[in-house]
DNA sequence: CACTTGACCTGTCCGC
DNA sequence: TGCGGACAGGTCAAGT
């Protein structure tokens, strides 16, 4: 699921939402979803208050006044949503919000936040929360290893190139999905990107002209960008902390299109599978190399 | 080292 | 209607 503009729309929702609140406490239904002893649990999240809302990568870092972060990783279908515990749901007060009553059969964690709820949704249970102490996190492996930001502002073309100078050999769809080479692309701008840039996902990146992959550096923004503004891509679980859900697929010119006209030549987007996943490309506008 | 496969899980869709 | 298999937005470990 959530990829990075799906990550950084939760990211903008809790800002509004719950910066400012107290935790009042926490249930898990799942071990991997809640990843905290029962010591710093009761020591530095009860009664904890949320201070900030950080994103890095895909990653959801929501910081306490203790020291401690709630460390949250959505994979292919978390959910985080919050709601009031006044909100009226249900037969009869249907809103816009595409997940209904909670806790549902997919809520895995519910944090009690004193007058709302913040509910960790997560239907294949790859997902996971953990409570870990703010300064410790720089450390984890994830994010040893993460490749820079996409979209800061001193990030640039050259950067973009000289990331993928030791990556000459792998596919360039790999590569791009490589989180230690550029951090939140995950498959859907993966293909979204390379159309923009009209190169073939399985192209090795050593026979990529440097100015395609220029091309790429500014469509991998581009689409990035465009996502964040729309809210991110719902395909079916992904919605955001309000619970609703986001526009870009109906923007996406190849993600999910299979069979349909290529938006710039009008030859029939395909459906393979590159680097282990589901990839789709128009076979006209993207040659090999 | 690069690449593939399997694992982690549940749910849905498609063909028989 | 039931059943088996493929597949789904991500990462990590192990194998080739």
């Amino acid at each position: 699921m959530p990829e990075l503009p799906e990550v950084e729309t939760v990211k903008r929702g809790l800002d509004k939402l719950i910066v400012g609140l107290k935790v009042k406490n926490v249930e898990s239904f799942w071990p991997k979803s809640f990843q905290a002893s029962k010591n710093d649990t009761k020591e530095f999240l009860v009664g904890a208050k949320i201070i900030q809302i950080r994103r890095r990568a895909k990653v959801l870092i929501i910081d306490l006044d203790t020291k401690y972060s709630l460390v949250i990783h959505l994979k292919m279908t978390g959910q985080i949503v919050f709601r009031s515990d006044n909100a009226v749901f249900g037969a009869g007060h249907p809103n816009d919000s595409l997940v209904g009553k909670l806790p549902d059969r997919s809520t895995r964690v519910v944090f009690d936040l004193d007058g709302a709820k913040l509910f960790f949704n997560d239907q294949r249970k790859f997902g996971w929360i953990k409570l870990l102490p703010t300064i410790e996190i720089p450390n984890i492996d994830f994010f040893k290893r993460v490749g820079p930001e996409p979209l800061n502002k001193d990030f640039s073309e050259k950067d973009f190139i000289k990331r993928f100078e030791r990556k000459q050999n792998s596919l360039i769809k790999a590569a791009l999905l490589d989180q230690s080479v550029i951090a939140g692309v995950g498959n859907i701008y993966a293909d979204e990107a390379l159309w923009g840039a009209k190169i073939h996902p399985a192209t090795r990146v050593k026979d990529v002209p440097i100015p395609r992959l220029k091309k790429l550096f500014n469509e991998v923004q581009f689409v990035l960008q465009l996502s964040i503004e729309k809210g991110g891509s719902t395909d079916k679980n992904y919605v955001d902390a309000e619970g609703k859900k986001g526009s870009y697929l109906s923007f996406a010119r190849v993600f999910r299109r299979e069979n349909q006209p290529c938006p710039r030549c009008g030859s029939t987007i395909e459906k393979t599978r590159v680097a282990g996943r589901g990839t789709h490309f128009c076979p006209k506008c993207q040659k090999i190399a």
